[in-house]
DNA sequence: CTGAGTGCAAAGGCTTTGCAAACCA
DNA sequence: TGGTTTGCAAAGCCTTTGCACTCAG
């Protein structure tokens, strides 16, 4: 299995600083729709296109991750340490959480069936403090 | 097919017995197309609205899950005990996996940041055995 | 200059839905 | 007969792509 990643140049355009500067500052895993709304407040000629071409040459270049997540879309943000999403199913809201040693644990659970855990996607949906006690 | 029992047999209790009965054999979570396929070689004039209709009311009755895996669309099973799943990013081959005490720990990392866990996901994908070793 | 990057519009590929015919109670 | 369910086709939606024009290098 031949493992070539990131060979390809991207020329440094304004659009692809703009998407960049964004991601690092967007505080969650947006979808394309909402970069692309967001964005093009600053940039008007913005195309949806450009987003969805950008974003994606980011995604292949390991700039950024994708997180799908049931029902709210293809969503993506900067590539940072290992770590999962917890989204409140009342407000939206998105926290981090560390992986800490879930990896871990998955991985001997998943050796016990003899795969050999490659990848894990995690997704957690609950209540925040605040729509809780509502 | 005759109706030769004393079941039910309005036109929508055949349909809906034939999915029933695919989902129950089914040995992973399939697609509608992959249900579709299958169940209308044995009853050719199934439309394929006819099975997104029936699951989708299965999935509203729980009766079944949804399983929404990246890149591989969305699939359904017979809900059965809670568990996870382990696919092979070789061969498909998908294997459950019990959850264990996988849900407790989340519940406990989640209730650090605040949050209460309502549900979670969890995708593995790796290499099973036989697609590790070639 | 030259080819990568962009905007626009249209094409794809699922998922859903409208509706009349088929059915069952 | 009244209320569902089904098959078919078309509508929606979001994702991708073709193409001519623009721009970075």
């Amino acid at each position: 299995m031949i493992n070539r990643k990131r060979e390809k140049v991207s020329r440094n355009t304004v659009s692809r600083e703009a998407l960049l500067l964004h991601l690092k500052q967007a505080r969650k895993p947006e979808t394309l729709e909402e970069i692309h709304r967001r964005v093009s407040k600053k940039m008007p000629s913005l195309a949806f296109s450009t987003v969805y071409r950008i974003i994606r040459s980011f995604e292949e270049q390991g700039i950024v991750d994708r997180v799908d997540w049931r029902d709210r879309g293809s969503r993506y943000e900067i590539v940072g340490p290992h770590h999962h999403h917890l989204v409140c199913e009342s407000c939206g809201a998105m926290k981090d959480i560390e992986d800490n040693d879930i990896s871990l644990n998955l991985k001997k659970i998943a050796a016990q069936t003899g795969f050999v855990l490659k990848d894990h996607i995690i997704e957690l949906t609950g209540l925040c403090e605040n729509c809780y006690k509502e």
